[in-house]
DNA sequence: CGCTAACCTAGAACAAGTTTCAGAGTTGAT
DNA sequence: ATCAACTCTGAAACTTGTTCTAGGTTAGCG
């Protein structure tokens, strides 16, 4: 697999704003890779199908994402932003904070269950990152935790023990996906562990 | 990658009971991986030069393991078997079961601090893994079961809810791992998120 | 308009996982 | 001991991610 890239000469964040035709071909590219992903997963995301499809050379592909991983993980963000969207229109309407959070997170899965093959793509390349990747595994990190937050509702700003709540559901989601991937967990199974982590939301206090 | 192969031809379970010879190459194999993984991780395993420390063909090597995932699958079983001994010697003394489970699997964590490449190794591997090793991964995942409700040290058998919990706890362990392998969380964060998670254990009854 | 730096393209080349194959070497049953 | 069936070896070939090169294109700027 080998990935040794430094961060993208493109993806340096405040770097240059992209000329149209650059955005264009960034769309273009992330356009075809879903589309590749959603047929075969993982494995039919092959860089040079994703170059042709997307109208660009291999290595303008390489230069806008340093790696298949990254790539992957830049769908990811697009489909996350996409996703975040969707789900604030329809706030959930549960009792309880942990209630509304395992609701928003089962539309979600419902949601990846529609494109099972792009969901696996993209979870494998989460969790098969290495350090070159992390700036972008944490953004996709921090979209997660935002959407989770969102879903708790809060007046006020979480406490430090809400926040080891939020990591650890984002943690069991996941693992859980992956299971679920795998088909070592079936569908019923990981709505349990979803419903069982959410628990440790407005929990009583306890010894630390 | 491109992991095709069907269920390997040696490791299929109540197959062949492999001879001396045989038994001998798996453990020079193993032994190989397990050293190079010790040095550069994930990268450093290379199936030539797997095969040759462990002199035995590059064809042989893939007899034995189908894939490189499956070879660092198998490592990772190797060693939680040697794991679960260590740790059955010295029991956890805490309070609460919550507290023995996170005591054991910080223990846990510290064994894989001393090796962190061979951790990486091993992690990337189990949740790179796709349907192709689900048994393999599966077996990992019985092994770390039964850890963590021997550090719980139940009287009976455990109950649905406690196994809920359980599995959560696995997902956890897993991810914050690889959060920590990655760079993006630090040892600390790792310990504060096993026992928020721990919580889920002996926690009153709620609704659902 | 004309220049220059940055960008893009096509294609070859390289690296590492995986497959294949012909020819030994072993083994187990008769 | 002998034969058939497996198993192992060594080496080449194939696949796909990644890098490199040489030459054409574009964008901004004087």
């Amino acid at each position: 697999m080998v990935i040794k890239s430094e961060a993208g000469t493109v993806r340096t964040s405040p770097a240059s704003p992209l000329t149209e035709r650059q955005e264009a071909r960034r769309r273009r590219i992330l356009h075809a890779t879903a589309q590749l992903a959603s047929r075969g997963g993982f494995d039919a995301v092959q860089m040079r199908e994703v170059a042709e499809s997307s109208q660009v050379a291999l290595g303008t592909l390489y230069r806008y994402f340093p790696s298949k991983i990254h790539l992957l993980v830049a769908t990811m963000q697009d489909q996350l932003e996409h996703m975040h969207g969707t789900l604030r229109k329809k706030p959930p309407a549960g009792e309880t904070a942990a209630g509304r959070v395992a609701e928003t997170l089962m539309r979600a899965f419902r949601a990846l269950q529609r494109e099972p093959h792009l969901a696996d793509a993209m979870v494998r390349a989460l969790t098969f990152a290495d350090r070159s990747v992390s700036p972008e595994v944490d953004q996709v990190s921090r979209q997660t935790t935002a959407i989770i937050l969102d879903a708790m509702g809060l007046e006020e700003d979480p406490t430090p023990d809400q926040l080891s709540a939020v990591r650890v559901i984002e943690h069991t989601w996941h693992s859980a996906l992956i299971t679920w991937l795998s088909g070592r967990a079936s569908i019923a199974q990981v709505k349990i562990d979803i419903e069982t982590v959410c628990r440790l939301i407005d929990l009583p206090d306890e010894r630390r």
